[in-house]
DNA sequence: GTCTATATCCAGATAGAC
DNA sequence: GTCTATCTGGATATAGAC
């Protein structure tokens, strides 16, 4: 009995997420209001009232890949500023990490091109721009605080923490998106170049 | 007579201005499908049927927006390549003049934003794509050629050319998207900042 | 859980009056 | 040149059968 509904949720969850992952690449390629639920239907190999019985509506499946897209983002910034290095190794284990991490995945780079949609689009539910709000910030914040240290020890130049910070963030989101549009016909850049704007 | 017909067209011209600039702004936020002509048109202060008498359809819009923001931008590439300059000072004042327009012109990085989603989003007209593959390499080719002269007299470093080229333009697209999002509550970097990727 | 059929709504585009 | 009224198509969402 119990055996059963355990496998049922199983099955349940499985679908929701093959639904989740068809959807983020429609959502990534396409945008929201450009995307139908027929689309993420048919992509998924299911009928089109069926997404009805996982989701309530269209913005509700582009609101959960938004929550997931800012959970993961957020949680590798708290690891990285956890994580045992100086400033620098910590800037730099981030910008390979982050580079690696968009060329390897698909799912990555499509990620930031649905935060970056999200984040650069009005018209998207205010579901989605609270999360926006709430979580934005962290990655500045983190990467400016690792900046501040290294100013601090000597290991980083003196440019304005806060611009450094954001041409960081700037440039890799950048990159996610090319590598999203352009697939793997194009190679990502040697991580020293970013590193050399912290010299 | 005459002279009716140029004023009757010089108010046409500027009608069509008018609407070319105020769907420019929604584009640039709200995308081109979320983006409805009836928006347009109040944004524009007439009526929904008369955006009508001077564009075919709301994609047509779309690629005359797309069209302008590639000549531009390419054309201040070419004028930049022509410049009496060394390598080094041409990427210095390519660097503080894109800064420097993104930051004091609307119009100016929303083009960016219209040229970002449009190259990443494949819901767009078929005319926009044709468009967009015959122009959107130029910038990519210019800089990569400074960069290759700069190399060779030795005034830039030796990362490999296509990459920091590459490097160069995430930089500034992600940058004008920041500033088309957040509008004036968030200064421009330090142009330092990016040319520290060419030592 | 899944599908088909359908109700409802809304946006794009056209027609015709002024 | 401009507006109002309307046609038409298509997308979201629901209802109900299997």
């Amino acid at each position: 009995m119990a055996r059963n509904q355990d496998l049922n949720q199983k099955m349940r969850d499985q679908r929701k997420e093959q639904i989740l992952s068809n959807a983020l690449a429609l959502f990534a390629t396409r945008g929201l209001s450009a995307t139908k639920i027929s689309d993420i239907a048919s992509a998924s190999g299911v009928s089109q009232g069926l997404i009805y019985h996982y989701f309530r509506s269209k913005e509700e499946v582009f609101v959960e890949l938004v929550r997931t897209a800012f959970e993961r983002l957020n949680n590798a910034c708290r690891e990285l500023e956890k994580l045992p290095l100086s400033p620098r190794e910590k800037i730099r284990r981030a910008t390979e990490g982050l580079l690696h991490n968009i060329e390897e995945s698909k799912d990555a780079s499509r990620y930031y091109l649905v935060i970056t949609q999200a984040t650069a689009s009005e018209a998207i539910p205010e579901e989605a721009k609270a999360i926006i709000d709430g979580e934005r910030m962290l990655p500045y914040e983190v990467m400016k605080h690792i900046i501040e240290e290294g100013q601090a020890d000597g290991s980083i130049g003196n440019h304005d923490a806060s611009d450094l910070s954001l041409v960081f963030w700037t440039s890799i989101k950048g990159l996610a998106i090319h590598r999203a549009v352009h697939g793997t016909k194009f190679k990502m850049p040697d991580p020293e170049i970013i590193m050399s704007m912290f010299v």
